[in-house]
DNA sequence: ATTTTTATTTAGTACAACAAAAATAAAAAG
DNA sequence: CTTTTTATTTTTGTTGTACTAAATAAAAAT
C-alpha cells in the first residue's frame, strides 16, 4: 500500500505522462518541489514495488499496476469533488483542496457509495473524466476554445488546469459547464477572444483562459 | 498539528479519562497495543506540546488544550458517522471503521458542512453525544438497561461499547434508538433480562447486552 | 521491609522523506 | 569525435516518527 507521498508521486507521473507520454526526474522534482536526488530514490522504491518501469537515465513510465493505482487515486479525487458539489453543495472552486485530502482514504466502500449516490457519473464538476475502478478512462476528444475562430459556436465541456482563482472568475462571469459561446472576434495581437453567451455579450476572454476551456462544437 | 498516531493517543486518553477520571501508561499500552516504553515516550511528546499534564509515575490527564484537541477529533468522528448513516445510507454497524479514517482529515469546512447538512445533530447514530467545536459536550444522564427492574418501561437512547457485531445483532432483533422496552423478567442467575418491545415479545437479552443499552425511563 | 507491580531510562531498530556534494552518464555543441 | 553541458545517480548524512527489549527506579501491596 503506497503512502500518501508515494500516491502523490504516482499522480504526478500520471499527469506528466498524459501531457508528454513520459516523465523525467527533473519534471518530477519541479512538480513535487524536492531535490532531484530525492526523486531518483523515490522512483527506485516505486520501481521495486512494481508501480513504475524504470531503467536509470531513461524516462519514467507507470507500469500496468501503477497505472491502475494512479487511476484509482484520481477516481477517488474526482468522485469526491463531484460528491462535494452535487451532494454537499460546495462550489466547484472550493473542492479541489478537500479532495486532495480525501483521495488518500482507504475505505473503498465510501467511494463506491459516493459513486452510487451520484448515479455513476463519468466526469467531475470541472468536466474531467472519472476513471473506472480498473483504471480505464474514456477521454473525450474536446479541444480548447482557443482553437476555434469567429463564427463558431461551442459548448463548454471541461475546464483544465483549473485553479481556484480561474474557477472563481468563471463563476463570476456566469460561465459554467454547458455554457454555449459564440465567438465574435479574435484579437490577432494577444489572441484574446470576444464572445457572447447566455445573456452576456461582448465578453473578453484572454488566451490564457481560452486555452483552458475545453469545448465541443455545436454548429 | 498532531499526527494520526498522536491523535489516536489523545482519543484513547479521552476515553480512559471518561471511564476512570484518569489514564495510566499500562492502560494506554493495552489500548494502543504497544510496549509501555513506547507510551511513556509518546506521552512525553504530548506533554511537550501541551496536550497532557504529566509528571512521571503519576496518572495522565489531558490538559485544557488536549481536551479540546481530543474533542474535536471525536466531533469529526461522530459527525462523520451521522453523515454516513443519514446522508449516505450506511447501516449503523458499518460506519465506525470508515469514521476512524475520516476523523483525521484536516479540512474543517468539510465537517462544518456535514454538521449543517445534518441540522447540527447532538448525537451520532449510536446516541453518543457530539462535542462542540470548543470541546464542550453535554453528557446525558442515561443509565444502562441492566440497572432497571421488572415492570419498568425504558426508551433506548444510546448504545455504548458498540462493536459492529453488537450493532448487527441489535438490528437483527429490530432494536434501534427509540425502541421502548418493557422488562418482563430478570434472571437472578445470570442477570439476563426478558423484555417486550414493538411487536417482539419475550426476547432475552444477556447482561452483556443490557450493560451497553443506555436508556431513559418513561414511566 | 520486602516483594511485586508499574513506570522510566537507555540504547537501539526500522522506515520514510529529504538534501548537498561528488561522481558519472547521456546528450548537445563544437 | 572530442569537449562541454546538462541530467541523473551515488554517496553520505540529516531529521522525524514510531516502535522494542533490557535494565533500573519508583510506587504499591503484602
Amino acid at each position: 500500500m503506497p503512502t500518501q507521498t508515494k500516491e502523490n508521486y504516482l499522480k504526478a507521473i500520471y499527469y506528466l505522462q498524459q501531457r508528454n507520454k513520459t516523465a523525467t526526474i527533473s519534471e518530477l522534482a519541479e512538480e513535487m518541489q524536492v531535490n532531484k536526488s530525492t526523486v531518483t530514490e523515490m522512483i527506485k522504491k516505486l520501481a521495486d514495488r512494481g508501480w513504475v518501469d524504470y531503467q536509470k537515465y531513461k524516462p519514467i513510465r507507470l507500469s500496468e499496476l501503477g497505472q491502475v493505482e494512479a487511476a484509482q487515486i484520481i477516481r477517488k479525487h474526482r468522485l469526491t469533488e463531484m460528491f462535494l458539489v452535487d451532494i454537499m453543495g460546495f462550489g466547484w472552486e472550493e473542492v479541489h483542496e478537500i479532495a486532495e485530502e480525501v483521495e488518500h482514504l482507504k475505505s473503498e466502500s465510501l467511494f463506491d457509495r459516493m459513486d452510487r449516490l451520484l448515479g455513476f457519473p463519468d466526469a467531475d464538476p470541472h468536466g474531467s473524466p472519472i476513471p473506472a475502478k480498473n483504471g480505464e478512462l474514456y477521454r473525450r476528444p474536446y479541444k480548447a476554445l482557443s482553437n476555434y475562430r469567429v463564427g463558431d459556436t461551442l459548448r463548454l465541456k471541461a475546464v483544465i488546469d483549473n485553479t481556484d482563482s480561474l474557477l472563481a472568475m468563471l463563476t463570476d462571469k456566469q460561465i459554467g459547464l454547458g455554457t454555449e459561446f459564440n465567438i465574435k472576434k479574435v484579437e490577432p495581437f494577444d489572441k484574446s477572444m470576444v464572445v457572447d453567451y447566455r445573456n452576456c455579450e461582448g465578453i473578453t476572454l484572454t488566451h490564457e483562459v481560452c486555452r483552458r476551456l475545453m469545448v465541443e462544437q455545436i454548429n
